[in-house]
DNA sequence: GTGACTAGTTTACAAATGGTAACTACCTAA
DNA sequence: TTAGGTAGTTACCATTTGTAAACTAGTCAC
């Protein structure tokens, strides 16, 4: 064997998926903005409400980001005051299962944890 | 309705535990940490060569974070040199399926964004 | 007694992330 | 003309996270 090609995922391009999926969702209330637009299109406001403890900076700050990758829409209707909707992508609601996944986890986790002490 | 408990989970509990995930999984090496764990044992100096750009300093360091939260065992053998073993405890294991899942979306995501370009 | 081996620790620094508070734009209604 | 409502932006600071490079400990082989 010349070179390490025995597998065709080695294990340094096989993380590779899964770190981008980290890297996209990390960000302090990333899980949280998903989770609520999952439920439906909100405006701005309704994210803060159901948000109460983000600032505005940083719930503009993240959404930008999710929005630059193609995981929420941003509607902006030009009126007074303005309206601006954000929802999931397809891409976006695909996501879903995965966090339902990891949800569950979190759950037996924790329960784990409290039936140790 | 005297309080807002018509849902068992309201939206502030509910991604409660989604966050507690992803407080754990965060740290830019923890989830490649794992991956490496899912498929067996390693040593420390194993997961250095599987990992080169990681430092001595943050791979210990997200270990131990790890361990605290109970993700993975740490085994010693009081041998010189050192010998230390690291490996997923139950509850660590049981995020594989998690991370597949997250690991297949990510692969569709990193498809779908090709095909526009 | 010098160097190699493993699994670290320590110090000092740089970069990324998050928080606070004040400010903006635009129109409407009083 | 002054206040209110929505969806932001800006400037500045604090905290957290990550990096680089040198140092440690104990034993063995030379």
């Amino acid at each position: 064997m010349p070179e390490d090609r025995t597998n065709k995922i080695s294990c340094n391009s096989y993380t590779y998926e899964l770190e981008i999926a980290f890297e996209i969702l990390s960000g302090k209330w990333v899980p949280q903005i998903i989770w609520h637009l999952a439920k439906g299109e909100k405006r701005f406001g309704q994210l803060r409400k159901l948000m109460p403890k983000v600032t505005q900076k940083m719930l503009t700050q993240q959404l930008r980001s999710l929005e630059k990758n193609g995981i929420i829409n941003r509607k902006a209707y030009p009126e007074v005051p303005p309206v601006v909707e954000y929802s999931l992508t397809e891409i976006g609601k695909s996501l879903i299962p995965s966090f339902n996944s990891l949800n569950e986890w979190a759950v037996t986790y924790l329960k784990s944890r409290e039936d140790q002490s």
